[in-house]
DNA sequence: CTGTTAGCGCCTTCAC
DNA sequence: GTGAAGGCGCTAACAG
């Protein structure tokens, strides 16, 4: 493990001082083309790079974007490939940093504190809870947390891809449908709530409340709120799930229970991610364009950069049904209705 | 946009010194418990967070590992994601990093250099070219370059993946097998043609040396060999590409020269990454496990960064033949072979 | 044109 | 038990 070199080294091997490597490195002026060119030959030959971390303490901008994620699970994944598709050709690197480590919740904050200011120019936040205004940064936030919407955002119709999927379950001739919530501090698990009880009221079906458990996105409690509704003698013939990982969770757990899935029980998920088209059976799920997601947030977040103040600072992205082989109609078809 | 809070903002509100409130913070001996009291008070209150940027200039250890990608595509984030998993419960933070958008290549070096010694503790590099080791952090190559292993690799059987992917065409009764290759300075690339070459040879067919393109795994290079090789009037009557990326791109050739796939063409592609097996026809494709490739990365790298000295340190990950809609007994069968 | 002098925010001796 | 001083690698004023 040899030292890397540092801008001393270049300067005691290029004879000069440090401020005037990093003039030639930095291509400042104020500096005779001879010894640019002496600096840059010693560059080359001790492999100098500098090092970020420095750099960003005294310079106050890197050209770094940072996008903060609690976690790279499925959903965070297909956000960074769309904002790297977006940043492809802006020459700004890009970072993203999972932090959740650390304490269980209030990551968002803690991940942007310990970057923001130094890093990172600028910062998209995926899924993120208490993130108050007024950092030192430009932020972004992808599928928000609920309350005041004081920073720009972008996250897709949600309460329209409930309805669908809702719908989609009822015109199937469902009328036992339940539902597994998500993580009731998002915004968008909050629509998805309201959208399955439209659907339902508009066709005239009562809401539940046993019918509906919480998951909060967690396998633990997915597989608790599954058990708990699946167990029951009333259970119901479908299960519409907040999001596809609470799909596949639920999956799982109706087949232990021995239940055919989409013959005794139907499931529908929201996102659709990679994982879903491939399990068997494929899930039906609702799509949301997870990579435009980022994409969008990479546009809005190099706009307020600039200085620009972007037109609709809140952006929603839509959503569609793809039914695939886990929803059917019921079995035993004492459906009835409609 | 307020200024976050220092450690001097911290100090000051608490009334003691910095060097105090450090100690305070990192939980060093030498404070009384009631002033330790005091400093987590005004740091909750203040919402302090150490700068990591900060830290790691003194500290020369982050509890950080850096996954180094020239680009966040699919095949990338795919290893992300599996070594998220495999450091989830590791307190370990996780930095992606891509910093292509500097120099064409030798990004892999750049950003180590930039990264490494201050920000990360270990690093993983995916697909790099020219790393040397003896770099200040231990470093794991996934699908490394050509050349002399002088670091720890994981890497997937790319030579078995492209035997089993030719022979595929060749027992749906393909003589005519085209091979579009991928970036010939990675290891894996140069395995693909090998193995694509000995399944010919063994089955008795001949390397027509047209047959094979040079697509770098970038999309204008896949669009020109293909282009090529298919205008011609003995155009092949299969393709096998070096990656899913490489496939698509073909199938997207084929569709502007009003091929049918896989009636006129089959095309089978290797990775199988999400996109492949959403594309209209499905892809066929060999499968390399590309998150447990992220995984066993991160473990080794773990081991490694832990002092030890893990004994197999080069691994090599089986892939697996995944037939789907893209490949087909050829049309006009003149097959005649076997 | 080039070198010297200050820090950026933090952590670590080493005195008090 | 606490504070002052020094320095990590680098850049941005200033001098020279």
């Amino acid at each position: 493990m040899k030292h890397r070199a540092t801008i001393n080294d270049v300067a005691a091997a290029a004879g000069v001082s440090v401020s005037t490597v990093s003039k030639a490195v930095n291509g400042r002026y104020g500096v005779s083309s001879q010894t640019v060119d002496r600096v840059l030959a010693v560059v080359v030959e001790l492999g100098y790079e500098s090092s970020l971390i420095a750099s960003s303490m005294r310079s106050r901008t890197t050209g770094v974007i940072g996008v903060l994620v609690a976690d790279f699970e499925p959903f965070s994944a297909e956000i960074l490939k769309g904002v790297g598709q977006a940043l492809r050709h802006s020459r700004h690197d890009l970072l993203a940093y999972s932090g959740s480590h650390g304490s269980a919740d209030g990551w968002e904050r803690r991940s942007l504190s310990r970057l923001s200011g130094t890093l990172i120019d600028g910062a998209i936040m995926v899924t993120p809870t208490v993130v108050d205004a007024g950092t030192e940064v430009p932020v972004v936030a992808i599928d928000p947390h609920t309350g005041p919407a004081d920073l720009p955002t972008v996250e897709s119709d949600s309460f329209g891809g409930a309805l669908q999927a809702t719908r989609h379950l009822i015109e199937l001739g469902h009328t036992r449908i339940g539902f597994i919530a998500g993580r009731p501090d998002l915004r968008s698990s909050i629509a998805r709530d309201a959208g399955y009880r439209r659907a339902l009221t508009e066709a005239g079906l009562a809401v539940d409340p046993t019918l509906v458990g919480s998951g909060s996105y967690r396998a633990d409690a997915v597989r608790e709120a599954a058990l708990e509704m699946l167990a029951r003698a009333d259970r119901p013939s479908a299960i519409f799930a907040a999001n596809d990982i609470t799909a596949i969770e639920i999956m799982r757990v109706g087949a232990e229970l021995g239940l055919d899935v989409p013959g005794d029980l139907s499931i529908i998920g929201f996102d659709d991610i990679p994982e879903g088209s491939k399990s068997t059976p494929a899930l039906s799920t609702v799509r949301q364009p997870m990579q435009m997601l980022g994409a969008e947030a990479a546009r809005l977040l190099l706009a307020l950069m600039q200085g620009e103040t972007p037109d609709p600072i809140h952006l929603t992205l839509p959503t569609r049904l793809v039914p695939r082989a886990t929803t059917a109609p019921p079995r035993t078809s004492a459906a009835g209705i409609r």
